[in-house]
DNA sequence: CTGAAAGCGCTAACAA
DNA sequence: TTGTTAGCGCTTTCAG
């Protein structure tokens, strides 16, 4: 079944196609007041919407925007992905958001389909340390807008929106030594981006910091449990861990579980991201249960990001000319001592 | 700039354009080795994509389907459609993922969208109960595929892919009574629809309740807060929780805690869905506390829904004749025993 | 002011 | 076997 078309309007009302389109379309065209009434109230009447896709291949924009993030379900993402969906679809563009599973060759793949569709701009957080930089710079100078957020990619020229995680990694290492850490353990993900060594390079700015304390797993539990096992089976008076994102907790909950060390009270930590505990099952409890306190936890900003990509998008979309700085947001520090 | 079309192509090797597009799309059409050869060479050489949008006015199909949840961060949505989005993209679909924030017209809004964007299947998991059933009931009739998940639509024609809930649930209360619970508290939304009320009959069919134990809130922590402490706060001889959704829980333990019930020492609770513990601040850790062993939960089957999903969307839209029926998917109950 | 007409890149029916 | 051609529904230019 076919949808309603300009052409059907015209046909109904007695004009021509180019009147209904500029009519519909608020052009700014003199017509006769009850033409132009007549076809606003047929295209009520049949409940008349523009084929978007004969559109886009006319105009050569989709009235779409590509979201690329390594993995939407994990850390901020879904939440910042909600966020702009719901703040474009308010500015009338469509969100098309995929998933590159931190794949280059993935990644690849929903550019290239991206592109053949005419996205008006791309948000990417891009997978594997920005292998596909070159393929971004093409679709860059074929103009589309393409903005970085999250991950940013220092050696390009996309701007980008990020958190300032130097500074207030430098803060919270600061607060692990008030408390009296000497010694600072690093649990970072082994596959690196520019805005996980910022954090690196905060926790370094605040605390001297010997190589071999600086623990790199892949986000995998078993791993993570393993490396902090070994870590904290030396003598570890004044030891203390620093979580590049606290989605590597549950690891080191693990690890200090088996070895009897209560969290925070025998080794205080700080992170980024708020911890999320999912219950699945009597080790997953047992393994919370040696957090015997609450822990001070850096937050990164998300509504801000998402507020400033869509800000971006939208503004730059409408005017080309628009200047723009990249944006690095403060994180925030939830101090959250215990009051019970 | 111009990405590289089929006439580009049929220029540069001398042939017709149709002769370039057969080739590339691989149609059974007799052409020469030698021509043949050189079509692919070229298209390979100058990274040809076919133009999706011109494709798609021509073919009236978008190779996308669209997505369409009352929330994507929430439950198990995020997981439901990050499997959806890789399964579809590996048989080449586009996955178009809308937010309809439980909200009709919001919903209707983005039906639109998706439908002037000629989507070839919708998976829906409707808002409101259903209020646009008429829509869907138009958009199936003009050629799209929908299927709704998780939420379906009794009255409604759709087919769906849902879980068992009624099932699950009476094996969840009749698990309650087991450990003693003479007095169920029934805690759900205030918003109802099918699925929800699947669960609420499932426990009513394994023990007998009063309707002024049935409690509906808004997803609202302070408001299950709340209801729940004026619950508790009657003798609570025997009593027990179904939590209808997990994601409930923090307002139940708000709660307990304030009362200083230990849960589920000296109220026992099951629900559905893993509980998610996010720590924001030293309250939600002294709530997450009177938390004192692992709870049985009843976990819905995310995998399989995603993969009958995408089993139905790519086997009917290759094949329309293909008969199917739906899918309730039973829930697995894991009753974690404490082992510390 | 108004409308006819060209064409976006692709597909498919039809000629040659 | 191959190529020509007529659109898909919309936008936009250019005559009337």
């Amino acid at each position: 079944m076919r949808l309603f078309s300009l052409k059907d309007i015209a046909k109904k009302t007695g004009v021509s196609i180019t009147a209904v389109s500029n009519v519909l379309n608020r052009r700014p065209i003199r017509i006769g007041d009850e033409k132009r009434r007549l076809i606003v109230k047929t295209a009520r009447d049949f409940n008349y919407r523009p084929n978007l896709i004969a559109r886009s291949l006319k105009r050569k924009k989709a009235g779409a925007i590509g979201v690329v993030v390594p993995d939407m379900t994990t850390l901020h993402y879904p939440e910042l992905i909600r966020l702009l969906e719901v703040k474009l679809f308010a500015h009338g563009y469509q969100t098309l958001i995929c998933n590159s599973q931190d794949n280059a060759l993935c990644e690849k793949e929903h550019l290239e389909t991206l592109r053949s569709r005419f996205i008006d701009g791309l948000v990417i957080a891009p997978a594997e340390n920005g292998i596909n930089a070159p393929l971004l710079r093409r679709i860059s100078e074929s103009g589309t807008l393409v903005l970085c957020v999250d991950i940013y990619l220092p050696r390009e020229k996309f701007h980008y929106v990020t958190t300032d995680g130097r500074t207030s990694a430098r803060q919270g290492a600061a607060w692990l030594a008030g408390k009296g850490v000497s010694r600072v353990f690093y649990l970072g993900e082994r596959q690196r981006h520019q805005a996980l060594d910022d954090r690196l390079a905060g926790v370094k700015d605040a605390v001297s910091m010997s190589q071999k304390d600086i623990i790199l797993c892949a986000p995998e539990r078993g791993e993570i449990h393993e490396r902090c096992r070994t870590a904290l089976r030396d003598p570890l008076s004044g030891a203390g861990f620093f979580l590049e994102s606290n989605r590597l907790l549950p690891g080191l909950l693990d690890a200090a579980r088996e070895l009897r060390i209560a969290i925070p009270v025998n080794l205080p930590i700080i992170g980024f991201d708020s911890p999320v505990l999912v219950i699945n099952g009597a080790e997953d409890f047992a393994s919370w249960r040696i957090l015997t306190a609450p822990v001070p936890v850096i937050r990164q900003n998300v509504a801000a990001m998402a507020e400033e990509t869509a800000k971006y998008l939208t503004v730059k979309l409408a005017k080309p000319t628009a200047r723009f700085a990249s944006v690095r947001l403060p994180a925030e520090i939830i101090f959250q001592e215990s009051k019970t």
